[in-house]
DNA sequence: TTAAACCTGTACCTTTTGTTACAACTATAA
DNA sequence: TTATAGTTGTAACAAAAGGTACAGGTTTAA
């Protein structure tokens, strides 16, 4: 299975027994784009590994949404990984953004590994840690960082990751990436054009 | 050692090896209160166990502060935790309440042991997701609630907490847990006294 | 080609939050 | 007792953010 070996490769997995294991637990599933594959107070049964694709993991109240963050292929969602050591509902929500292929493991076998397996244990480990700082960064952006900062810092780390200058949202989507509405979003984007740090068009922002 | 066994007792540490690699390693010591313990930018050498007193973690901007949360007796700080597998500076800050007991483990022993004890795997594992849900709460909070809801929370959990109607801090103190200016506050507070909801007195909130 | 759905811009207004400036109050330690 | 350091209250204003309403643009698919 060309995915597992990604995956082992990915996440440096040495140990012929963990291999072994993820080959007979692990299931592998394509996806379909906008599709919820964690629901907010749902139970969480299975911890999924992306291999390809990608998925928008957020919070969100009433009509308005923030992001959380995108899990790319060969991460996980380290919301997942919570729900499994404490078997409980989760609190945010993701969509596949595309067609997403990834490798379900049912959440009792992902908490035991993590003892087990020292290559399984660091790859917890390290996805805990990359999603708490990240959290404290947006935290902290949101707590001092007026909409218009943050906008603009979503803008340039966005165009940095896709190595573009080109962000194609719309303003309501980027509204619910940093967790404010549309007219807003419209507003800023205008005041950031005339400032001439962006040149706008329809369903893009061009970062100059 | 006292503190010692209180450790292990309310870790579940049931391993002879922990508890006397813990003591070999594991330095007592006595903090007197306003202490900063982590300093943010700075490496962390060392992580740090509170077996009595309290400590606050926050995060600053300028003159400006917002709280993440307090170490209690028999918790540890798990940005401590973080640096120790990333061996990282902090991004945070954290301070003695009051005079504290700790016990400081060498950061290398602590990643060490998350594989080798099952009982440290499953302390560390639960400390990092216990903070990583408190966060995605604050987040949450300061995302989409008002400083008037997001102040009455504060006062609601803090007197269920301390099992008490009476909140001893002053404005300032207060704005710096919640991430906005003594004036804001002052004024917020008088909105909820004129509204039954508090009572205001020198350095004294009273939840009714 | 046309309707429907979604996107963008913006005027106007309200609410929320932050800032400045001052006056008065409280606790504390010399 | 009295200075002093910190606390509280608040008016007046400014800036930031949100809400309403509507006009007109773009895309897509029937």
């Amino acid at each position: 299975m060309r995915e597992f070996d990604q995956l082992f490769k990915a996440l440096n997995i040495v140990e012929e027994n963990l291999k072994e294991e993820l080959l007979n637990v692990g299931v592998l599933q394509t996806v379909s784009a906008n599709s919820l594959i964690v629901e907010k107070h749902k139970y969480i049964k299975w911890l999924a590994l992306v291999i390809h694709g990608k998925v928008r993991v957020w919070q969100e109240n009433q009509d308005r949404q923030i992001l959380l963050y995108y899990v790319n292929p060969i991460q996980t969602c380290v919301l997942s990984l919570a729900a499994i050591f404490k078997d409980c509902k989760s609190l945010i929500n993701a969509k596949t953004m595309e067609e997403t292929t990834i490798i379900k493991i049912p959440v009792r076998h992902a908490a035991e590994w993590s003892f087990t397996y020292k290559s399984w244990n660091s790859f917890t480990t390290k996805s805990f840690i990359h999603s708490y700082e990240d959290l404290l960064y947006s935290y902290k952006d949101l707590a001092f960082n007026t909409v218009n900062k943050r906008l603009l810092n979503y803008i340039q780390s966005s165009s940095r990751q896709n190595n573009s200058p080109y962000i194609k949202l719309s303003h309501s989507q980027l509204a619910k990436e940093i967790g404010t509405t549309r007219e807003v979003v419209s507003k800023t984007l205008k005041q950031l054009e005339h400032s001439g740090i962006v040149n706008l068009s329809f369903k893009q922002i061009e970062l100059l």
